[in-house]
DNA sequence: ATTGCTTTTGCAATTTGTTCGCAGGTATTA
DNA sequence: TAATACCTGCGAACAAATTGCAAAAGCAAT
């Protein structure tokens, strides 16, 4: 049996804009729809917003793509095997930070023992103040 | 010296909308703009959502109300004197759970010693799923 | 009370971010 | 290569939040 590409195992057309959407995503590291739009664009510029909007649904269900909020606004788009790390989000000067996933361990374990709440910790942004703010 | 309003402690103007603003958000607990001007036109039905979001802002700006961040879409308002909790967010069902703010005091110093970072540990919500959705 | 200055409000229009309907185009399977 | 889903582009529609402006109202000093 042949190799499939990887969109193909997931049962979706393997179609450019798809591709570059996706590809796009993982370069780009976090990224908005508007960003990834933008980066798609600057080599194939007839793609349409609503492609990307609807790819990163449609990536997003197979598993490939993972959104998180970090604040205002919109949902930035992370390519799901580079999601390892939380997002420190600075209030004042806007920075995003990260950290191991294992720092919020302990606090994903009390949640878990104490509320039976299973924690996503990629999914949400830790707000705060960072070092060089602070000073 | 008379006891001034705690409005005009502030330096700010004692209008009927900003009192009833602030009293919704202290009878709601947690609340959208929307919601927010929903509960004020219930007695006072000629109140603009402008005039809400400008008053929230305002009151935000002196320290009486805070906003969270749940997920998708708008900020949640809270009085300042109410936001003792974390809140867990179902993925699944939606709801909002609470958890005391000490929950997340090692995880938060953890932060503060390891990279400088002075987490907000109520500005954002904790995303998972509850207890009664993952059985 | 009245005056005058400044803030606040209501309203309508605008901006921004996201979704939808549909017609034409394209990947895939047989 | 023909059939048939699925996908894309496009414009319209939507929703949430913001802004400009003129009228109204709060406040301090007369």
């Amino acid at each position: 049996m042949a190799k499939q590409h990887e969109l193909r195992e997931k049962g979706l057309r393997l179609t450019p804009q798809r591709e570059l959407v996706l590809q796009a995503v993982r370069e780009l590291g976090h990224a908005t729809p508007e960003e990834v739009a933008e980066k798609v664009r600057s080599t194939h510029p007839g793609i349409n917003l609503s492609t990307v909007y609807r790819n990163l649904e449609t990536l997003e269900n197979v598993g490939l793509v993972l959104h998180t909020h970090l604040g205002h606004g919109g949902a930035t788009y992370h390519a799901a095997e580079e999601l390892t790390h939380l997002h420190l989000v600075c209030s004042v000067c806007g920075s995003i930070g990260d950290a191991p996933i294992d720092t919020a361990a302990n606090f994903v374990n009390t949640l878990a023992d104490d509320y039976g709440f299973k924690t996503d910790v990629t999914h949400f942004a830790i707000y705060g103040t960072c070092q060089k703010c602070s000073k």
